[in-house]
DNA sequence: TGCTTATTTAAGAAAGTTATTAAATATAAA
DNA sequence: TTTATATTTAATAACTTTCTTAAATAAGCA
C-alpha cells in the first residue's frame, strides 16, 4: 500500500474495491497484468489440469521412462478398465502432450516434445521425493 | 518390446495384460516404478490441480507479481465474489501453498517458499507466453 | 468370410468442483 | 455498545470429471 486515498476518492474511481484502504494503483496493475497475458491461463491451466490427475501423472511419467506403451499395458499397470485409460489418453492427446504410433492393432502413446519443457520437472519431483527414502 | 512370449507363458503367469505380444518385464518394472515412488503422485498431482484451475492460476501469478493481496482486492481484480475468492484461497492454504498475515482487518496472503521451485517455472510461461506479443 | 484382439466411442451414474446466497465471526471505529 | 468493514463458513445449485457398461470400429488371422 503506498498512498491513502480518501473514501470518497475511492468512491469516484468507481471501479474499484470496497476496502477503504484499497491501493487502486495497484489493482489497476494487477488488471492490466492478467489482461496483457491474456489466454494464457486458460491455456496453462488446461495443460496443468491434465496432469493434476493422479492417473493422467503416472501415465506421463510411465511414458517418459518407457518411451511408449499402449492402452492395454496401461490399463494392466494402472489396474483400471482400458476404457477409463483410453479416454485420459484422448484428453492427453487432445491437448498435444501425446501422440499415438499404430503398429497392427495396437496403438503405441508417447510423449510429444512440445509440452516437455512444462511437464519434466514433475518427473524430478516424482524421483526425488520418494524414491530415496523406500528400498 | 524385447522378447516375444508364448501365449501360453503368458497365461501362466497371470498377473497380466490380457494383449497376446505384452512384454511381462516391462509391465512389472512399471508397477514397481510406481509402487516405489507411493504417495508422490498423489501429493504431486494435488498440488497440480491447484494450479489446473485458472482462477487460482491467477492468483498465484499475482502472489508472485505483488508479493502479498487481500481477498478484497483479489475479489476486485479478478471479477468475482469475495466468497469465491475466500475458498480458493483455503485450497492453497490447506496446502501449504501461500499464508496469511492479518493486518486490522485485512488478512494479506502471499506464496509459501515450500511449494515455489514447483509453482515458479509456470509464471515464466506465462509472461514468455504472451506478454511479448501484445503492447 | 467369420472370429479374435486392440482400441475407441457413447450413454449414463456417481462423485467432485466451483459459484451463489445468506449467515457467522472478527476487528475496528463512532 | 452499536455499527461498519473484512473475511470465513455453510448450504446448495449448476457444472464438470471420471468411471462403468455396452456397442462400434479397425486390424489381423484361420
Amino acid at each position: 500500500m503506498t498512498l491513502l486515498n480518501s473514501k470518497e476518492e475511492i468512491m469516484e474511481n468507481n471501479q474499484s474495491c470496497i476496502r477503504v484502504f484499497a491501493d487502486k494503483d495497484q489493482i489497476n496493475h494487477c488488471r492490466e497484468l492478467l489482461q496483457a497475458n491474456g489466454s494464457a491461463f486458460g491455456q496453462l491451466s488446461g495443460l496443468l489440469a491434465l496432469a493434476g490427475n493422479e492417473v493422467r501423472l503416472k501415465i506421463l511419467f510411465l511414458l517418459e521412462e518407457e518411451k511408449e506403451l499402449c492402452p492395454c499395458d496401461l490399463s494392466d499397470i494402472l489396474g483400471m478398465s482400458i476404457p477409463a485409460v483410453s479416454q485420459h489418453l484422448r484428453k492427453l492427446k487432445d491437448k498435444n502432450v501425446i501422440e499415438g504410433r499404430r503398429d497392427g492393432q495396437t496403438i503405441f502413446y508417447s510423449l510429444k516434445q512440445e509440452q516437455l519443457t512444462l511437464f519434466q520437472p514433475f518427473f524430478k519431483h516424482i524421483i526425488n521425493n520418494s524414491n530415496i527414502v523406500t528400498v
